[in-house]
DNA sequence: CCCTTACTGTATCGTTCACTCCAATTGTAA
DNA sequence: TTACAATTGGAGTGAACGATACAGTAAGGG
């Protein structure tokens, strides 16, 4: 429409060099870590220098989190939101915990990436822990508030006692494949998970109805 | 007595060189993870040179190594294990759950590192790595052999999914308490994780008998 | 035709890395 | 006293680190 041309040949390969970019920081940070990144070793595996590694990107901090950004987005569009609102509480909460299983072992990088800046406790924190941890939060209101629809009544200290243990629940059984491997159904343990946890939930309501 | 002036007057401050290296080595490791415990900043936090940590330790990957284990050290020795085995079957487990999550809030040094080295995935893994995870799954057996003592009749499917989801629950609470801070009972939710997976468990063993 | 924008390539800065070498120092034993 | 092993103190290795400077290239707009 507007101007279709402009961008129609690539007015250089800019776009796609910054996904060059990213593509190897992820595998990089991914094996290594923070620290571990080098712009040396993101230079040697995406073919471009160092210098365009720093035109697209300010600085190293700069880059992890825009590699945090990018694989959360990745992620979130492997989230499949299901469409469908039938079935019971149990069976839309299960088939939800089993999109969000598929998702993660379609789009690790995301978690994992996350987890390991979150477990570091440095003076100066990484802006990319800063970022997970927000999207992380959003995740658990998310949480809370389907909590809140389809398990109606739960005090405030039930909700915060559940979303927690729901998000550390899809952690460890993420921090469980990434460890075992394949030999992992996260699928089917996602779902016992959603399961218990929906069954807590309903005791939880009707001990605070009480 | 044969020698006891050989080992009053410590010989050296060996030992004790040693211990300072693996607390200062704990705490920079935490902090920034694998990668970024540098060999200078170990020597700056404990006082001694880096010859001395390369007389003590053969190389970084050995040192790393001998964070881990000492701190599991550490770690088992919070851990007190339940000496009175009265109650009821989930008010033992319960019991036990708790002193878990005591012990990792008294001692998060080995969980904390070893989750950190565990999600890292270099092409030469760590020493360290290896051993979180051997002890990893010595602690998935002893897991394993209480709910077979406490909830007979479980076949090795349900065993293999329950021991994975009571661990998985273990670590992602724990880092929920390792971002959230003191914010998180973890006490409280290790108990709470008990009761679930102690009622998910006799569940699938009446499932199984029938 | 030149100017601007958007990149790429080379070369290099000062710092930090893991690790080594070797000369002290110190407690113990002969 | 001598001998020796255990340990420490520094000084120093080349390689790799993050980051920068700058010249060069390609394409669209005027």
């Amino acid at each position: 429409m507007a101007k279709p041309q402009t961008t129609r040949k690539k007015r250089a390969n800019g776009v796609e060099s910054r996904q060059r970019i990213l593509d190897a920081a992820v595998q990089i940070a991914g094996e290594r870590g923070y620290e571990g990144t080098s712009i040396a070793a993101v230079s040697a595996a995406c073919g471009l220098p160092a210098s365009s590694i720093y035109w697209h990107f300010k600085d190293k901090d700069d880059l992890i989190a825009a590699v945090i950004e990018r694989s959360f987005d990745t992620w979130l569009a492997a989230v499949e939101l299901p469409g469908e609102e039938t079935g019971t509480p149990l069976e839309r909460v299960t088939a939800m915990a089993g999109n969000v299983a598929k998702s993660l072992v379609d789009a690790p990088d995301f978690l994992r990436l996350g987890l390991m800046l979150a477990l570091e406790r440095r003076p100066a924190e990484p802006r990319g822990r800063t970022v997970f941890l927000q999207v992380r939060d959003i995740a658990r209101a998310k949480i809370a508030e389907m909590a809140q629809a389809l398990v109606p009544g739960l005090d405030e200290e039930s909700m915060h006692a559940l979303t927690t243990y729901a998000v550390a629940g899809a952690d460890g059984l993420f921090v469980q494949r990434e460890i075992n491997g394949d030999a992992v159904d996260l699928v089917a343990m996602f779902e016992l998970h959603a399961q218990l946890v929906y069954e807590a939930a309903t005791r939880m309501a009707a001990r605070s109805k009480a």
